[in-house]
RNA sequence: GCCCCCAUCGACUAGCGGUCCAGGUCGCGGCCCUUUCAAGGCCGUAGCACGGGUUCGAAUCCCGUUGGGGGCACCA
């Protein structure tokens, strides 16, 4: 993987990213790290280390240390005063440029797209060296390649019309050719490239929207790859088991939010309770939420099946860690219900779901209420939301002190 | 403008000449369950872009059209 340190990493990139891993690791082979660094101007100072915590997030590890493209300036400069020599380059303005051939074509057989050809007329003599010594990425990289034993180069269809001029130099270098593949983009809703007006692009952004990194890859492995399309739940090790380069389609993929929506709501519940309670404690801890651990893990069994993302559960379960406002129209003319409920849970004994459960009901049917009707307004009162996790186990985690004042502070506002 | 790539339900895809009046998943609609919301169960909706070939036979192969995407930097 070889992205340029210009800021967060974008979900397009990891996908790539994702493919080159899952292929390596199928293989047995290696996965390399480099950042391609040659447009110094355009470099941000915390991207490396950025780019490398959404890797290790999402559990995509790296063979030996990354390697930088700008290390390798003096080298590149070398092959290409070498090339001047054979009279394969040419000085041009202070820059170096590669003599490309004016007649047939270059071509590869593409992993993904089968043969690909194109005519060398269209290709430009591309600069290897800039009038200040960097070498251009197009010469770099390709050079990288040969240096570090690159055999498979897996990268984005955008990278297709620079195949034939890094082959090009490869060859006048006498040095062996990679395999090529070139995998289909990520694009929006819409078909256009995927960008913020989408919604989250960047691997931070999906982390703060609360999902699940297991999730978010068996996801991204499925856009422009299926290995029966029968099968859509797959944990890594079977991924790496079946993942196959071949089978990956040559059309561009949509991002499509409600599967992953969906997805990540079927890895969340299919985690170990504890587990999830754990997922939910370090996601609020870091995004901002000093809320009693204990207290998160308590509620959690009452949210898992309930929300999709993690960055639901504080509007979720928000009611048991400060205050509510109820709405008082929505307490939906419950007075007489409200005020009953607070008199047998006063001095229930003990002060369970069960009982309450039975308590309530028991009240209900004094009132002749239906379930709905009376619930509901003791839903809005002791939750201040119309949408909770269950009421009478809600009831029980928040306690009698905190239920018994929500009830009557919302029974004299319906009264009132 | 030139070059390259792509084309199956709204979305992700299976399909690599007959077993496909096209299968799975998400979404969407309906029903069931139900204290809300979900989850779960059942049922349903919807597609081979178009036109020519090749072939006994085409979603599958070829050509073209149309549509979409990418690229044409001393960016990567």
């Amino acid at each position: 993987m070889a992205p340029s340190p210009t800021g967060l990493l974008h979900i397009g990139n990891v996908r790539t990213a994702l493919f080159n891993w899952l292929f390596a690791r199928h293989e047995g082979g290696e996965f390399k790290l480099r950042i391609e660094n040659t447009d110094t101007s355009r470099e941000v100072a915390e991207a490396v280390d950025q780019i490398q915590a959404s890797l290790r997030w999402l559990g995509l590890d790296w063979d030996g240390a990354h390697t930088f493209q700008l290390d390798r300036m003096d080298d590149c400069r070398r092959v290409a005063d070498q090339l001047v020599a054979e009279g394969k380059a040419y000085e041009d303005e202070g820059a170096i440029r590669f003599r490309m051939p004016d007649e047939g074509s270059t071509g590869w057989d593409d992993v993904v797209r089968g043969r690909v050809e194109v005519p060398n007329e269209t290709i430009e003599d591309l600069v290897l060296v800039r009038s200040d010594g960097r070498p251009t990425y197009n010469f770099a990289s390709p050079m990288e390649d040969v240096w570090d034993g690159i055999t498979h180069v897996i990268r984005g269809e955008d990278h297709i019309s620079n195949t034939p001029k890094q082959i090009q130099i490869i060859r006048a270098i006498g040095a062996e050719l990679p395999v090529y593949a070139h995998v289909p983009n990520v694009a929006g809703a819409d078909g256009k490239k995927l960008s913020k007006r989408h919604g989250a692009v960047t691997v931070e952004e999906f982390r703060k929207d609360g999902y699940l990194p297991e999730a978010l890859v068996n996801f991204l492995a499925l856009l422009g790859w299926a290995p029966d399309g029968e099968t859509t739940i797959m944990a890594r090790e079977e991924l790496v088991a079946r993942f196959d380069l071949a089978r990956v389609s040559p059309s561009p993929a949509q991002f499509d939010y409600a599967k992953l929506d969906w997805m990540n709501g079927m890895y969340m519940r299919a985690l170990p309770a504890a587990e999830f309670a754990h997922r939910l404690v370090i996601w609020l801890g870091e995004n901002g939420y000093d809320w009693d651990a204990e207290l998160v893990a308590k509620a959690a069994p009452l949210v898992q099946e309930k929300i999709a993302r993690l960055a639901e559960f504080p509007a979720f379960a928000g009611f048991l860690f400060g205050d509510v406002a109820p709405d008082a129209a929505e307490l939906d003319g419950g007075g007489a219900m409200l005020a009953a409920a607070a008199d047998r849970l006063a001095g229930l004994e003990p002060f369970t779901a069960e009982t309450i459960e039975a308590a309530l009901r028991a009240e209900a049917e004094t009132l002749e209420l239906k379930p709905r009707q009376a619930f509901q307004p003791v839903r809005v009162a002791v939750t201040g939301s119309r949408v909770s996790p269950g009421l009478f186990e809600s009831i029980e985690l928040l306690g009698r002190e905190a239920t018994l004042s929500r009830l009557r502070a919302a029974a004299a506002a319906a009264a009132a």
